[in-house]
DNA sequence: TATAACTATTGTAGGAATACAATGATGTGA
DNA sequence: TCACATCATTGTATTCCTACAATAGTTATA
């Protein structure tokens, strides 16, 4: 067995790990519970229907229904019909919901800093070894 | 801004995150909720004073009570007096509850096929790398 | 057309964790 | 000794989420 990978994973588990308190930081920029975020992250790509939405927040209808209804009350997204087909709705970003999405893009993607600092052959080579996991 | 020192951290997010089933899996294997495998992991190294284990939980003192109690009633920890101040608890793990933080951390650390199926010269530049963070 | 299936919703029950107040037992410093 | 702090505990309330049942409206199928 690969003692690497295990040494290697670790650094990984705590680099992304120790960063937890990013959900915490996105739960207070936002304002809103963490899956709240996650919904707007995902609408941000793309309007999805009510269904799809609970797939991805891997969670069921009727707390999607909790969740949309909550971004709706605070206008960061809209339920419109789906032309095709009368059941569903699609639930579509707002700007603002856009820019709370943006927001947390930001703090759960920034690469922490002992990461930045490693010297820029170490970054390309990191870069070009993890770019293989496709 | 490092582009690179981005798309590094998102792929190891992905390899962190994507195995977030590995909760899941801790608390189906042990059968228990999260935060108790955690204690036992914590109380895996040592014997620890309620208090202690509070901060180690990132929780407060009574929930850490509940936790404690419920890992006792299990036969996982025991609870014994510490001998210099008899107003504290110290929790020690049994023989049981090694084994159940044991199979914990072997479904929490074991690094992803993907990276173990590198090649050895990859894995050996990434160990190296890292290895440099502190 | 009648039946079944699907979509989103409302409603309910409960688990896990957070947060806070209060207490008895014990230790510490004036 | 007295006042105060600390430790673990009991108890309560609340948030976030999971899970399930039931329903109205709509679509698909026999």
């Amino acid at each position: 067995m690969s003692e690497e990978a295990a040494r290697v994973y670790a650094v990984m588990r705590r680099l992304v790990l120790e960063a937890d308190d990013r959900k915490q930081r996105v739960v207070d920029a936002l304002g809103m519970s963490y899956i709240r975020s996650r919904a707007l992250r995902a609408l941000a790509v793309e309007p999805i229907r009510m269904s799809e939405l609970a797939v991805r927040l891997v969670t069921d209808k009727p707390y999607t229904t909790v969740v949309v209804d909550d971004l709706e009350a605070r206008g960061l997204v809209v339920r419109e019909q789906d032309p095709d087909d009368r059941r569903c709705k699609i639930v579509r970003i707002t700007p603002a919901g856009r820019e709370a999405a943006e927001t947390a893009t930001r703090i759960i993607t920034a690469p922490p800093t002992e990461l930045v600092a490693l010297p820029p052959e170490d970054l390309e080579a990191l870069d070009r070894i993890l770019g293989k996991l496709h």
